[in-house]
DNA sequence: ACCGCGAGTGTGACCGGTCACATTCATCCC
DNA sequence: GGGATGAATGTGACCGGTCACACTCGCGGT
């Protein structure tokens, strides 16, 4: 069956070459949109590719040209919604460039398991672009070898534990100060804390954030409480605050955090926003939706993730070197979810 | 800088030959860990590789051996759930057999638009799996070049116009129709449909099982909504639901559309499940912290993903071909948001 | 002393393209 | 008529690995 007894069907180069009666190098010619190829010669050659559903091979291509103009985002996760937009960011400016992207999850924080995880991305050929949220993340942006283009995806420049290479953010730390000093200019005596799991053995920018805008304001500062990603954990944690009467005003490290919360609150009879305000981060889709709809503060993951590739494609191609800058300025967006406090 | 005058730092496995004093052959049985080298050799290469900071070019590598140990995942949308959930089953199962995966956004549905990006994908090597949901999806999967090996998740075996290539699918038909016959059995003199875009010309598997139960019960069979993915549709949906009266019980064609549909219930005064059920699809994160949490058909996005790999794997590898089959059964996932029709 | 054998190592070709350079031949100009 | 010019094409090496095979030992068997 297997007629030029090729590993996988497609025919070389060197076959159309012969089939059409040419050197395989007018063929390269042909195929690159070459100017010297006289037409007669470049019709022969067309034909010959079309009848022996001639496709160039990608590997060898990459290897003759030197370099394979391919990108991998490593990432804990690309069900949650930032992870989701930022991959989808990094996709699309990779796509205008002609490069390809791949993925690979970070299925454990363990060390030994992100090792191995970045190794397979390292020898996917091409430069990496990691999102270093969460602690997986941050272990992998630590495991990248030295000399490999890699650009981090961070919470904040100031936590970020590997200073020597570029890296993309928004400024979440003041996203976090705004947003809670929104809530106590509502007239909150103070602001409750859910936080998501932090990606250093530091404290990370969201809930610095907050303490800063509770501190300035000399409000009592309430230990945050943990909330993990999903809604589950927010759920924990509001039924938590929701037995605290004096409460009033909770900020979450995340919307689903804080849909996990305003189920709790609602479990526990706590009217929202009428006793108790809250506030997201990320607004995702769902969020606007929500009864009530959810006071949150917008990112621009997708433009994170353009901003990255940007930074990986300039280093990569030895161009200008972008430098790294804070991407986008978070936005607040006061919904139905947050209000004054109970009289 | 550049010692070895290669193209980005990394030795070739000559260049560590060379500073071991053995040959390139010997270099590649050691990082292939043949057996027989001597030990002291070994320790000898080992060294060089240490101190060139070698790596194994994957490209290469690709190229000698042949296969490319790859597969793309085409999808419109890395952001939503359901297909975020099968990107991350694809790669689960990929990582284990020792692929990596490449991800590819169908930016538009448009004809030439979806031809482009499936060249792409094609000449990015390995196999391909198209999540053939949405007009895109259905597009790129009849605009994969033959010969490509290619696995398509789809709604429905029966709605695949490109009969002679394998997919995988959940039964969405049966889920639709169970769902369907669920709520009619609470009681409501029929049910209302609020569907996804459908993603062939025909109708899709969920709203033929809709209308399947629909018709059994011998129920009256409103016209479907259109409702788009997204909350917003849902939201225009729900708000022409409220105005009828005679409404007392809508299905939707995914959670999103559910969400929409709530809040527009809420708006209109309309309480649920009191004198509204909603059922929604695919049992989202977030949908069982709604308040009220909401009734839905659980899918195994993740297996569906990870089923799609082995398929591929299986034509990929020639092995014993695996045959095609519906994934999982969907399960009822029955909630806050359905109950009886108003006395 | 000779052969066989297996451990340890090296050589050449190859995967499927590209690049740099060489070659052929018609044309143009002085 | 002869060299310069340039269009059209071919040749060889190369990218960085792998594979198939050949080679060189040292050693044991007969």
């Amino acid at each position: 069956m297997n007629v030029t007894g090729h590993t996988r069907g497609s025919a070389s180069i060197r076959d159309v070459a012969a089939a059409a009666g040419v050197s395989y190098q007018t063929v390269s010619r042909v195929i690159n949109g070459h100017a010297s190829v006289k037409q007669s010669t470049r019709e022969r050659v067309l034909a010959a590719i079309d009848e022996l559903g001639f496709r160039r091979n990608a590997t060898a291509l990459a290897l003759a040209r030197g370099r394979s103009r391919a990108v991998t985002v490593l990432t804990a996760n690309t069900t949650h919604y930032g992870y989701a937009s930022i991959l989808q960011g990094v996709e699309e400016a990779a796509r205008a460039a002609g490069y390809s992207v791949g993925v690979g999850v970070l299925e454990s924080a363990d060390e030994a398991a992100v090792t191995v995880e970045v190794q397979r991305a390292a020898d996917a050929g091409g430069g990496l672009i990691v999102i270093a949220y969460d602690p997986a993340g941050v272990r992998a942006l630590e495991a990248v070898p030295a000399g490999l283009p890699v650009v981090g995806v961070v919470e904040t420049p100031a936590s970020d534990p590997t200073g020597d290479r570029p890296w993309v953010w928004t400024d979440d730390r003041k996203a976090a100060y705004e947003m809670t000093r929104h809530l106590l200019s509502l007239g909150h005596e103070t602001v409750h804390y859910v936080a998501i799991p932090s990606s250093t053995r530091r404290t990370s920018a969201r809930t610095d954030g907050w303490r800063q805008a509770v501190q300035e304001a000399g409000a009592p500062e309430p230990p945050p409480l943990q909330g993990g990603w999903g809604p589950a954990g927010g759920h924990a944690a509001g039924l938590e605050l929701a037995r605290d009467p004096s409460v009033t005003a909770v900020l979450c490290g995340n919307d689903d955090l804080a849909l996990g919360v305003l189920r709790a609150l609602h479990e526990a009879g706590r009217p929202v926003p009428g006793e108790v305000s809250v506030a997201g981060f990320d607004d995702a889709p769902h969020s606007a939706y929500l009864t009530p709809s959810l006071t949150t503060v917008r990112l621009d993951f997708t433009g994170l993730g353009r901003a990255a590739f940007a930074l990986l494609h300039g280093v990569l191609e030895e161009s200008a070197p972008v430098a790294p800058r804070p991407v986008s300025v978070p936005e607040l967006v006061v919904r139905e979810s947050s209000g004054r406090p109970p009289a």
